[in-house]
DNA sequence: CGGCCGCTTGAACGTTTTCAAACTCCGTGG
DNA sequence: CCACGGAGTTTGAAAACGTTCAAGCGGCCG
């Protein structure tokens, strides 16, 4: 948290490797690059809250940001993570709602933010922009039906070996085969949907059937059929 | 399952009350018209399958369907339901997949059916029309992250509470404060997320406190705000 | 060095599922 | 018209799963 704040490059803050970005005219490539405002932010920080009207939405360019609900009680339910190439916070916009969701940021990160407006704008008038926008909701749709058919049905134990998958899949591994995102056991548990301890139980569990190596927050995946099977993909 | 089909009427067909095609031009719409069919269909007949490539989207003009996602061992979650002026199966087309649900009719229905390169024409085209499908599926992705914190963090009670609830405002009540949709008991488990005798029980437990009267299928709300503090609103 | 936060483990508890059996309703065919 | 069969519903009891509570440990930051 304590990180000093730095003005990032003018390379740190290009949307080139945006793919939503590509559709658009030069025109309007220009406007938009003319728009941006770009930061850093560190571990912690919050970027919108459950509730707040939306008055820009976010382009990841370095780091994670994890995107959650908060329950009755407090408790977070994580819904999603953005990393570099993905944008945050157009769907309430799109859907002319309140944010339902908080994002924060859990390793440090450059985003731009662009006005609301703008992407409502481009939509309206770019139809392959807006078509390129509508395929991602669509696929997010699908996987969030998904997911709830996941947490309806599967056990603690699946859930955690398909997250696992997932997170591999999404931030992939390094060289050492250890999962390129650091989580706390709570968060792994506020994806999964369970209780901290359940996670610590099932990893170890893991660990002792050699599907994974623990070490701390690193998580080494030795064993990705196992957890396949564990997970019933 | 026996009724025998019949034609539905010019009138039965109109797409005039769906407020998505308001959006188009009377070119479009014509068009639209056009190359509309309408077919009558039954209680239990199958729209599409999880996995099958969707060649057309529906329209409901009247009756109800479901739509539900296939788990391991066979058991439905149900994802949503359609009914007048809704539109159904988009969702693949747009985001260019299979369908990732299969849709069942549970009440006889007449439904338009529109080839989807339609679909993909009229958005890639009509700006308006395509913001107006883009408002429609950030809607539903909203309420699907909503729905993945209750079946997370609620308890299957809070569960069941909040689907009679939901189901009220979507379908209504009748003259006689009877739910407008009739569902068994395994319906009922397969939208919370439990098992049927779970469902039973509950209901059962509800109607001890005088939140509902139960005959048979028939659910009648006495207590609204009763269900709504169990449903940890 | 102290304190805090996150991690870990054990044990008890509660909720929900599963299995088994019986009952009701309804449509079909004898 | 009645018997039959099937699907859906209901109830009870036992078992499984996951949560909660309580306590102790460990490492890191100030």
């Amino acid at each position: 948290m304590k990180k000093k704040k730095y003005t990032p490059s003018e390379e740190e803050c290009s949307l080139q490797n945006h793919p939503i970005f590509q559709r658009l005219t030069d025109e309007e490539f220009e406007l938009v690059n003319y728009e941006k405002k770009c930061d850093f932010f560190s571990r912690g920080e919050i970027l919108y809250h459950e509730g707040k009207r939306m008055s820009d939405f976010y382009c990841v360019n370095k780091g994670i940001v994890k995107i959650y609900k908060t329950g009755i009680d407090g408790k977070e339910q994580i819904i999603a993570f953005a990393k570099q190439g993905n944008i945050l916070g157009y769907r309430s916009i799109l859907s002319d709602e309140s944010a339902c969701t908080t994002a924060k940021i859990i390793e440090d990160a450059v985003l731009c933010f662009l006005p609301s407006q703008l992407l409502v704008d481009l939509v309206k008038k770019n139809a392959s922009f807006s078509y390129e926008i509508m395929k991602l909701t669509c696929q997010e749709l699908g996987e969030a039906n998904s997911y709830i058919l996941d947490i309806a049905q599967k056990t603690v134990r699946e859930r955690l070996a398909e997250v696992l998958i997932l997170l591999k899949n999404k931030f992939g591994l390094d060289e050492n085969k250890t999962l390129n995102i650091s989580l706390t056991r709570e968060e792994l548990a506020n994806i999964v949907g369970t209780a901290t301890e359940s996670v610590i139980r099932l990893l170890s569990e893991f660990k002792d059937d050699d599907f994974v190596e623990l070490n701390g927050r690193k998580i080494k995946i030795l064993d990705l059929q196992g957890l396949t099977k564990t997970a019933s993909f």
